[in-house]
DNA sequence: CGAGTAATTGAGTAAGGTCAATTCTTGTGG
DNA sequence: CCACAAGAATTGACCTTACTCAATTACTCG
């Protein structure tokens, strides 16, 4: 459930001072060129904070919404269903990452939202998205980039359910999972903490959890991947990636072409 | 190969006299709502024709694109790859769809383009459309809202993959396809011409083309569908739709809420 | 008419699912 | 600090769906 959403408005600061929409911004900043004012109108965006357990949607299916969701802390998890209720993960979002941005141009939503662990958000009305992208193409533009490598993610992924097997697919997820959390901790680019059950795992991948189990299972005897608690440790990055045929740039993590181009 | 790129620019009039643009303006503004003076920016876009033979990437990975498709005639897949060289199709764009609208804001593109039929394709650069974006912020936004609805879709296939066995992901797809194909020819929603082979479909669905032949083969001894050369007729639209939990909500090709939204 | 592609069909196999039981963890209250 | 309950991970036995390999039968288009 929701616990005391704290309606502060205005720019939130972290313990270290920094804004909550700080990390987004930095991402933003990764695919396209902003200004400096134009930077500064997006940290100014208003904040209503909230706490979310887990297992909880926050965002129902087929809801209209008024707000987007960025993560500012644990992770969330975009579903799919199928009308016998079977559910599938189609997307991840970790720390830094709005959830629903593009929920601003489609706001009856087409998908739930759900926390899979105990996690932090930070809501931004609709409205003050829409006018930052009003008043400024290259937001307008930025958010449109933003939307199109979310989408370009959910092609890997779905390339990755239509011709990986099992280990495969874990392998590419434990890749991809590695990289975007060395964002936030580029100290320990082998490690992370992995906040999400084998449940989960298994609703991201179209698999079972028992299959999952096993799966991580075979990967932990090849002397691939390590785990203790929640904690994850890749051991053989090389041979783990050349399992996934794992290769970053649809994660675009970093500056390219596409970030200088925009006007 | 290309066939004779026809290098007139400017509107290019169909055989009924209409910009071959009107098609894609009208699946816009089925979904944002635009001014007269903005749908006349779009139906002037600049526009190259060019005809391209079947099995052929018009687009391929990793390459940078100035211009994007729009497809006029056929069938375009747009396919994954992975490492050892097995393709998914992780959209596919008929005659009104723009195939890669997306490529404005990340010309360096992380799929292919594929005609899965003879095709004639309309190429709209991107100078063109991102100037059309700029000056106009509800064409920014029906652009936006355009690649939402995209992602939007490829989601769908996603949960499809994932949690749908072959028979439920076959029959989806066919009452995705009438949808899609009824906006055209609204006289007969209960057929269309389905220019794909079995092993395109394999590669849709994720299956093998052996198993997509006896997929169908089940739904056709089940008196759901008829199949005639490459003409496909739902017999049983209500069992099929059952069968493959379909609601075509998520391809918001009606009016809703959204459209009168925008600013 | 014939080549080449696409569709079918059969037989045997394997990846992943199902069902069910057991063992860890972890958070909670006393 | 300990006992317990609830959720998570693990493991075994067996089953089903979809894949592989291979051969045969349509189609389609020069």
């Amino acid at each position: 459930m929701w616990r005391s959403p704290d309606r502060t408005r205005g720019i939130i600061a972290l313990p270290s001072g920094r804004s909550v929409l700080q990390p987004w911004l930095q991402r933003l900043l990764l695919r396209s060129a902003l200004t400096e004012q134009e930077q500064c109108a997006l940290l100014e965006l208003p904040v209503t904070m909230a706490q979310v357990d887990v297992n909880r949607d926050f965002v129902k299916l087929g809801q209209v919404t008024d707000h987007a969701c960025l993560v500012v802390e644990g992770v969330v998890g975009r579903f799919g269903q199928t009308r016998k209720g079977d559910r599938q993960i189609t997307a991840l979002y970790l720390p830094g990452d709005m959830a629903d941005l593009h929920s601003v141009v489609l706001p009856r939503t087409d998908w739930a939202l759900q926390a899979l662990a105990a996690t932090t958000l930070a809501r931004i009305p609709h409205d003050a998205l829409s006018k930052a992208a009003e008043r400024s193409p290259a937001i307008a533009r930025a958010f449109w980039r933003d939307g199109v490598v979310d989408a370009s993610i959910i092609a890997r992924w779905h390339v990755s359910l239509g011709r990986r097997d099992a280990k495969e697919r874990m392998a590419h997820l434990l890749c991809e999972l590695a990289a975007r959390y060395a964002l936030q901790a580029p100290d320990t680019p082998d490690e992370f903490d992995l906040l999400i059950t084998q449940v989960q795992l298994a609703d991201i991948l179209g698999l079972t959890s028992v299959h999952v189990n096993r799966t991580i299972g075979t990967l932990r005897k090849d002397g691939l991947i390590m785990f203790s608690g929640r904690r994850v440790r890749i051991i053989d990055r090389k041979a783990l990636e050349a399992i996934a045929g794992f290769e970053r740039s649809y994660l675009h993590l970093e500056h390219h072409d596409a970030a200088r181009h925009q006007g």
